[in-house]
DNA sequence: ATGTCGGCAAAATGCCGA
């Protein structure tokens, strides 16, 4: 079973590759992030015809979440919006079952620029998101929490091509970095780094300056598996080629296969 | 500071968010 995020950077103009690469990767759940379209006008029929089942926390202009499912698979929505903060208007988190696992489609704040009121919001919906996987982790279901953390986990090659060019960025702060620690302290494995530990898998290069053709990316998709998905983890990787094509997102499909 | 995108308000560009 492949379960795969991707940030899809606006699924209206972005169309085209969502469909491309759903056809070719076929994941059995795929949870995307920057939907940047209200729920009245996601693509709900071209969806279904790819033969997907969906759902989707839609927000005109920004952020949005969606989950679906490959041949429905069950599909069932458990939560939209993290507790513990009535205000907050973001359609960043989504909570679904679906082919026998629980997932939840993740938009975390860019945090951008730091110091000021979007990083402290950053972190206070990291805190909030810490405060809401402690009641999952421990789930005798498998679980993942999945999508764009906006977190560098180190400034090693293997999360990112140059640290020092980005230092200053709120993905890099070591409040952002501690924040992502208390997360997988609870029991989250990051699949990615525990099967590819210090290898440069990217997610995300930036539209600037070429970055892609240089490989000057950064991992900020991550995929956290509570132990029974950690149990049945046998792959995971990038789909860097979606990244190289025309009228590509910034960032690349990253998925895991689970027994 | 800069570079490039997507989407918005509004009708061409300028702003926001990334």
């Amino acid at each position: 079973m492949k379960i795969a995020t991707f940030n899809v950077n606006g699924i209206t103009s972005r169309l085209p590759r969502l469909l491309e690469w759903l056809e070719e990767a076929k994941p059995d759940i795929a949870c995307l992030q920057e939907l940047k379209t209200s729920d009245e006008t996601f693509p709900r029929l071209e969806i279904e015809a790819a033969g997907y089942s969906a759902i989707w926390h839609g927000q005109k202009g920004f952020n949005g979440v969606a989950v679906l499912a490959r041949d429905g698979g069950g599909l069932a929505e458990r939560r939209r919006g993290l507790p513990g903060d009535p205000d907050d208007t973001h359609s960043r988190y989504l909570e679904a079952s679906a082919h026998g696992v629980i997932v939840a489609a993740i938009y975390l704040p860019n945090g951008n620029p730091q110091p000021g009121p979007k990083f402290a919001y950053k972190l206070a919906w990291f805190a909030r998101l810490i405060e809401h996987a402690a009641s999952l982790v421990a789930s005798s279901e498998p679980v993942l929490l999945i999508g764009d953390y906006n977190v560098v986990a180190t400034d090693g090659k293997g999360d990112i091509y140059n640290a020092a060019s980005w230092k200053k960025d709120a993905l890099l702060q070591p409040e952002s970095r501690e924040a992502y620690r208390r997360l997988l302290a609870q029991g989250w494995t990051d699949a990615i780094h525990a099967l590819h530990e210090g290898k440069p898998i990217y997610t995300f290069w930036d539209y600037f300056r070429d970055r892609f053709s240089r490989d000057a990316g950064l991992r900020i998709d991550h995929l956290l598996l509570n132990a029974p998905a950690r149990a049945r983890l046998r792959e995971a990787g990038v789909d860097r080629a979606v990244r190289g094509r025309e009228k590509p997102s910034d960032h690349a499909p990253t998925w895991v296969v689970l027994d």
